[in-house]
DNA sequence: CCAATATACTGAAACGTTACAGATTGCCAA
DNA sequence: TTGGCAATCTGTAACGTTTCAGTATATTGG
């Protein structure tokens, strides 16, 4: 009953942002009511939680993120883990944007925890976990055995990849389907009467990497079309490298009339070198691609394209990761994406 | 002297990892001595100092971030503010591994804030000020007058903006010197015969704007040219929208034999749309670009172009905000990138 | 009318860190 | 010897939050 007005009390015209302890004073209660009723517990009378609530509006009270988090542990942090050292990652942006559309009405902040080369992909993901940094990890470039999902999986962080593994556990993922995308892209190209195929890969060792190859070889022999090998070509590669393999592979006698490509930036490169060696897209030789942006076929109209979303792709992992977090179960969280049917230019 | 082992004390075998209670158990220091000696206080020993920093090394001691930022205020965040609602952002990603380059080796930790185009610009910032999210912040697409700077200047947290301001006001930037880029260009065409040029601007509103503007009309008179006004067009438009307001241009009897594009993407569109008129790159007209990756001369390599590097961008401005942080004269942090000359396509 | 119980609220402790205000020791000058 | 002082080290409190273990009051059942 003796509530006397220490010099902890006052400080409600404090300069600082309101805290519980602000509120408390405000409303006459103590700050542990006040900490349950903004949370609707059930042993706060009904009106005094509208009450508490009204007043924590009015002020604009926001809970302090390190309080919660020193308490708690819980971060309010998801981390999107970023290989920083590919030519041109122009979709990441787009997956960037497509988790923040997510989390924008959450408390969640996104942080991005970069990686080189020339470190072990483990780094990052485990300093996450040791240093207890995020609540939810996002990774890509993911591959069939990944030691990075296996060691979240074994630390019980929430986290998703971004494309499949194939290690018999269970994770939430999202990915494009690329056993579909390669299968349509080698129908099209037969449907234009070509049967002469090259393939320019994903990174060797990543796991859409066996995805594209088996789409691409399934379909070869369901069209009876054949295989030209490429296999000194992947996306991840220079513009310039992919260019010169590109020109040498279509100078030889018994080059390819048709490309299925990975990825746009090494489309360019592609088509560059098909030119380089004195050859017409359309003509001597047809492409297919996917891209991410709405550009290549300003680039050239003979090109034939499929779309994939990464914007999608963001948002997904992160509705993914947030599920978990949140209790879900798992292997509800996965999705497949299908790609679009092969696109010619028009108009 | 009395010094009992407590429950509290014997933590040193629990499962969390180590805190400074761990390190002043298993050096049989308090933790305030441990604390110290950690940050190089002079009134610790020396002895003491190496011997509790061996210790924290060899046990892998990580300060605990929400016990930094509980009790200090600092949050070893620094943010980037991000307009989520443009065409073709490629360049973010480059940025970001800018910054994260740099900020690699510190405690700091990159959050991307996001807001959409028909937010208040203000939000995020306003947000993150009040909040007390970060210890700096950078932004982009920066006005002339930008109330962002105003108001972060006020609140006085450190900031550092991609594009300057006008204000009077004194804050650390980084910048592309537009104008001179535009100037170049101008030459570049000049030199090339053109006489008759339109410019494709960047965003109305934002600073680099009246810098591109500035060097263009200025090189022009310099060299005897004349514009020919293109102001239904500026980069952030669609790529449909750019396209189709050239060909129109393209198509008129007083055409322009010359183009200045402050964006790749925008590059592209404008291209299109002067093929669509039957035109022909190089012969009728020729065009300068920007370009932040190196894939224009691929699109068409009777383009001319100008490399801008964000990520170069990315880390000055990473250094700034740190330097801010760091408590350096704000004046002295803020540095202008020359564009590189004028590059024809080479083999 | 009393005890049991439900309802609504509360203070204290803890998370890990740093700042503040000592406390202990040894040494030197007077 | 004593007072002062420098050199080292230490406990306590505080940052804002949530959880634990209550307390006080009203309500119910017998």
């Amino acid at each position: 009953m003796d509530r006397r007005i220490t010099k902890k009390d006052d400080d409600a015209s404090d300069k600082g942002r309101p805290t519980l302890k602000t509120l408390a004073f405000m409303t006459g209660l103590g700050v542990t009511t006040v900490s349950r009723a903004l949370k609707d517990a059930p042993e706060i009378g009904a009106e005094t939680r509208r009450r508490v609530q009204l007043v924590a509006k009015q002020i604009g009270y926001r809970p302090n993120r390190a309080g919660v988090r020193l308490r708690t542990g819980k971060t309010n942090v998801i981390s999107l883990v970023l290989n920083t050292e590919h030519e041109l990652m122009s979709f990441v942006s787009d997956i960037i944007y497509g988790v923040t559309e997510v989390i924008a009405d959450t408390p969640y902040h996104l942080i991005v925890t970069p990686y080189s080369r020339s470190q072990d992909p483990l780094d990052p993901v485990r300093y996450l976990v040791e240093t207890g940094s995020a609540d939810g990890v996002i990774i890509s470039r993911t591959q069939p055995n990944d030691p990075r999902a296996r060691y979240m999986l074994e630390r019980g962080i929430p986290f998703a990849t971004h494309g499949r593994t194939d290690m018999g556990l269970v994770h939430p993922y999202h990915d494009f389907d690329n056993y579909a995308f390669a299968g349509e892209a080698v129908r099209a190209l037969a449907g234009k009467g070509r049967t002469r195929l090259a393939l320019v890969t994903p990174p060797v060792g990543l796991t859409y990497y066996r995805h594209t190859v088996n789409g691409f070889a399934d379909a070869l022999s369901e069209v009876g079309a054949s295989e030209v090998p490429f296999n000194t070509v992947s996306i991840d590669q220079s513009i310039e490298q992919i260019r010169m393999r590109t020109a040498q592979l279509m100078r030889r006698k018994d080059r390819p009339d048709g490309f299925v490509s990975s990825a746009a930036a090494a489309t360019l490169a592609v088509v560059a070198g098909i030119e380089d060696a004195g050859l017409q897209l359309g003509r001597d030789v047809d492409v297919v691609s996917k891209q991410s942006s709405k550009l290549l076929h300003l680039f050239r109209r003979e090109l034939l394209v499929v779309n994939e979303n990464f914007r999608l792709a963001g948002s997904e992992l992160a509705r993914a990761v947030l599920g978990w977090i949140g209790g879900a179960d798992p292997g509800t969280l996965q999705s497949l994406s299908t790609p679009s049917e092969v696109l010619p230019y028009r108009g």
